[in-house]
DNA sequence: AATGGTCAGCTG
DNA sequence: AGCTGACCATTC
């Protein structure tokens, strides 16, 4: 008997092993592991992914395999284990892992109908409602407050459920047409059709000289009444053919050839090229100056991979995935890249993920979970500007893209390259401990000067009465960039890019009412929503605390800023970018390529305007105020501060005009402040690495943070406190388990939340040990209304 | 997660 | 007896 073991679309503890199924004699020989079948589970039916197929000589009873959703495997047995190792690694259940790796329009959907079946008589209601039809969506029976006659209906055996497991992806298809008669005869049926048949004549026409060729139906401008016709007296046969959504329809790419590469380049390139010809699978971090030709050497490395037949992953943040960016790409490899990222519509990710399951490309540029891209024989994965927090996933399966690259990368046996300016501590770490080698671009390309820093004291400027929040300096440079026709790019780094408002007599701050933050306001629909549970509100126009109409509306404060430039310079053209202003799709980038076709002297925004922007005539970076994230309370705010002021420095004088940056601060005796000024790296990491260690904090220890939540505070500290208990002894005495402590985020949706953090360096057991806490939950949890859940290694420790 | 089974408690 | 809602075990 053969048997397909199954993980079914239930993401639950209880649920969360292989099921067996039997594979019907049909599917003998089709069903493979890593394929996605129908399974009856329970009295519904459900998708699920086939682990396994084996075959036992003894039968047993198992229902079977209801049919399988897939010709070809979507996940090869490489992938198969991945999510075998990122279920153990994140604790997460084996179908999140899964499905990760898919795109979201292979997720199955699910739908319940009822039905006659003919066999008995319905009840007068049930035959009012149905009114003839064989069938209903189990929603309007339900709507109907017929359930029970539903019941009834199953029972006696008048009626079914029917339960239909759908794959959202849908291929896109065109109707293609051919002309079946040889060329003579179609003038001869051309000539004998009747005169009224001016249209089906017209048609035809169109076949002339395209003997045997298929052509879109679309493009011929036949009617569909016309094809059917020409169809039918089979002059004309049809097809359906898939074609791909293409994201970048309409946009031509210029090829490029390979620059050449600097000294220094060649120096950092040499040891990824030669590892790429030993195949061996050794993680590099690039460590590269803004300027320094990393993304040259990233497309060189590639090109030596496709020489050898093989292929490439690159990953870049969200955010930097403008066609600045992705444009090179395309210019260098043409139509063998893909690309992957969040603003494409479902239907074009799922074509790209399909053109790299086909492999007709041979590069992938895309967001986090493009490392999951299923080539089958790759030569090198790429994270550019591999400190940023977005390669951190923050929901199941919370992963890190890193750990997955190099992961593939050693069943691959492939170098893999992590790039950056300004790399994460834990990174660099490494790369000293030789566990990835480290390759240093010290030097901008051609030698340009990095630009020169000033920390401008902000205090100072208050006490000699400057209140505005231009210093002096600042504006007299701004000022010297519009006489001279030159540019500038001013920061605002708030902490968020949501805003908020409050009364200006009361200080009033309307929050949600489940949860413990403030609401965010969105102007174009002068609404109130809250970020972590969607509840919604109008905004008010009186303070509800005190009736005064004094409501302010805190935006990034973008907006302000603005204002108060225009009246200091009012012949000051300006572009704006922050959630008011690049909330509809494209408008990022129309704001750039309007600020790059010098529409614009000054580009205004938060810290999402700092990556890839690149243009020629920016001389001068302004940061408002560089110390607003210095205050979070996490461990890593001057790890992110240092790299957001060098990265914002880095936009400046990238070209032939030498740039100027000027930081204002409250705070200019901060290290993560000076020593971005003076872009002194290595100095910046020595100092990190001491505060990490006397905290012990990442690199020196590892994370892993537990959340307890409940409707009752007590019960939620209470249970957060046993848990603590219950782990300890399991964890050797060089662990610290910090908390049980309220959450900063204490409440979400009505749930309070306590935490605790632990700290380790090597604690085997501790994976283990965190698993039987959530399988404990998962059992008795559920009637007690206890949720816990467990990061490891967390970036958010909110 | 969703379903069907079991059982206490209520109606009439 | 017949029905409803709460709880809970089960899903190959």
């Amino acid at each position: 008997m053969n048997i397909a073991s199954v993980i079914v679309d239930v993401a639950v503890r209880q649920t969360d092993r292989p099921f067996d199924y039997s594979i019907p004699d049909m599917w003998r020989e089709v069903i493979q592991p890593g394929m996605r079948v129908i399974v009856p589970f329970g009295p519904r039916h459900v998708q699920g992914f086939v682990l396994s197929v084996k075959e036992e000589p003894e039968s047993r009873k198992l229902k079977p395999i209801v049919e399988p959703m897939d010709i070809v495997p979507v996940l090869n047995e490489e992938l198969l284990m991945l999510a075998d190792w990122l279920t153990k690694e994140s604790l997460c259940f084996k179908i999140s892992a899964l499905q990760v790796m898919l795109p979201a329009a292979m997720k199955a959907k699910y739908s319940k109908h009822i039905r006659t079946t003919g066999e008995a008589p319905l009840s007068p209601q049930m035959q009012t409602f149905l009114n003839g039809r064989e069938e209903a969506p189990w929603e309007e029976a339900s709507e109907a407050g017929l359930l029970p006659d539903v019941r009834k209906g199953v029972k006696d055996g008048s009626l079914d459920v029917i339960y239909a497991v759908r794959s959202k992806g849908r291929k896109k298809t065109v109707r293609m047409v051919k002309c079946v008669l040889p060329e003579a005869k179609l003038q001869e049926v051309i000539q004998s059709m009747p005169k009224n048949a001016i249209k089906q004549k017209e048609a035809l026409q169109t076949f002339c000289g395209k003997e045997g060729e298929w052509l879109p139906l679309h493009e011929t401008g036949i009617s569909s009444a016309v094809a059917r016709a020409i169809i039918q007296k089979e002059y004309v046969t049809e097809k359906q053919e898939e074609v791909y959504r293409d994201p970048l329809a309409g946009r031509t790419f210029t090829p490029d050839q390979p620059l050449l590469l600097t000294d220094i380049q060649q120096k950092a390139i040499n040891p990824i090229l030669e590892k790429i010809h030993e195949a061996a699978a050794q993680p590099f971090l690039l460590h590269g100056v803004t300027g320094s030709g990393k993304t040259e050497i990233y497309l060189q490395s590639i090109s030596e991979v496709l020489a050898k037949g093989k292929e490439a992953i690159v990953l870049v943040p969200e955010i930097s995935l403008t066609p600045q960016m992705t444009d090179r790409f395309k210019k260098r490899f043409g139509s063998e890249v893909a690309v992957l990222h969040s603003g494409l519509s479902t239907g074009e990710k799922y074509d790209e993920w399909r053109k790299i399951s086909r492999k007709e490309v041979k590069v992938v540029v895309g967001a986090r979970s493009a490392v999951f891209a299923p080539f089958e024989n790759i030569g090198l994965i790429i994270i550019d500007e591999e400190h940023e927090t977005s390669y951190k996933q923050e929901e199941n399966p919370r992963y890190h893209a890193r750990d997955v690259a190099i992961r593939r990368a050693q069943f691959y046996s492939c170098p893999v390259i992590l790039g950056s300016a300004t790399p994460s501590l834990e990174s660099y770490a490494r790369a000293q401990k030789g566990v990835y080698t480290l390759l240093t671009l010290d030097q901008r390309v051609n030698d340009r000067p990095l630009p020169t820093v000033d920390i401008i004291d902000m205090r100072e400027e208050l006490r000699e009465g400057n209140r505005s929040m231009f210093s002096r300096d600042l504006f007299e440079k701004i000022k010297d960039r519009i006489e001279k026709g030159e540019q500038a790019v001013l920061f605002l780094n708030k902490r968020g890019y949501s805003s908020f408002i409050m009364c200006r007599d009361c200080g009033f701050v309307p929050e949600c009412p489940n949860c413990d933050v403030s609401m965010t306001y969105h102007r174009h629909r002068h609404q109130l929503k809250c970020h972590y549970c969607g509840h919604e509100d109008t905004a008010p126009d009186k303070c509800p605390e005190c009736q005064s109409e004094h409501i302010r509306h805190f935006g990034t404060g973008t907006q302000k800023v603005e204002e108060e430039l225009l009246k200091l310079l009012p012949e000051a053209r300006i572009i704006r970018m922050d959630v008011d202003t690049t909330g509809t799709k494209g408008a990022h980038e129309r704001l750039l390529k309007q600020f790059g076709n010098k529409e614009a002297d000054i580009l205004l925004g938060t810290q999402m305007i700092a990556k890839g922007l690149d243009f020629p005539d920016i001389t001068l970076v302004g940061v408002l105020s560089a110390d607003t994230m210095l205050h979070l309370p996490d461990f890593r705010a001057s790890e992110k501060t240092f790299q957001l002021l060098t990265q914002v420095s880095g936009r400046a004088g990238r070209h032939q005009l030498p740039g100027e940056v000027v930081i204002q601060t409250y705070t200019p005796e901060h290290y993560s402040i000076q020593l971005a000024a003076d872009q002194h790296y290595g100095a910046f990491y020595e100092q990190e690495m001491m505060t990490r260690k006397m905290g012990g904090y990442p690199p020196f220890y590892y994370l892993a943070l537990i959340t307890v939540s409940h409707e009752e505070a007590i019960v939620a500290s209470a249970e957060a406190a046993k848990i603590v208990a219950n782990i300890k002894p399991e964890l050797s005495p060089a662990a610290v388990i910090l908390g049980p402590v309220a959450s900063p985020i204490s409440r979400i949706n009505n749930r309070y939340r306590w935490q605790c953090l632990i700290k380790y360096k090597r604690e085997p057991k501790l994976g283990e040990t965190l698993k039987h806490v959530l399988e404990h939950y998962a059992k008795q949890g559920k009637s007690n209304g206890l949720m816990v859940s467990v990061d490891i290694h967390p970036y958010v420790l909110m």
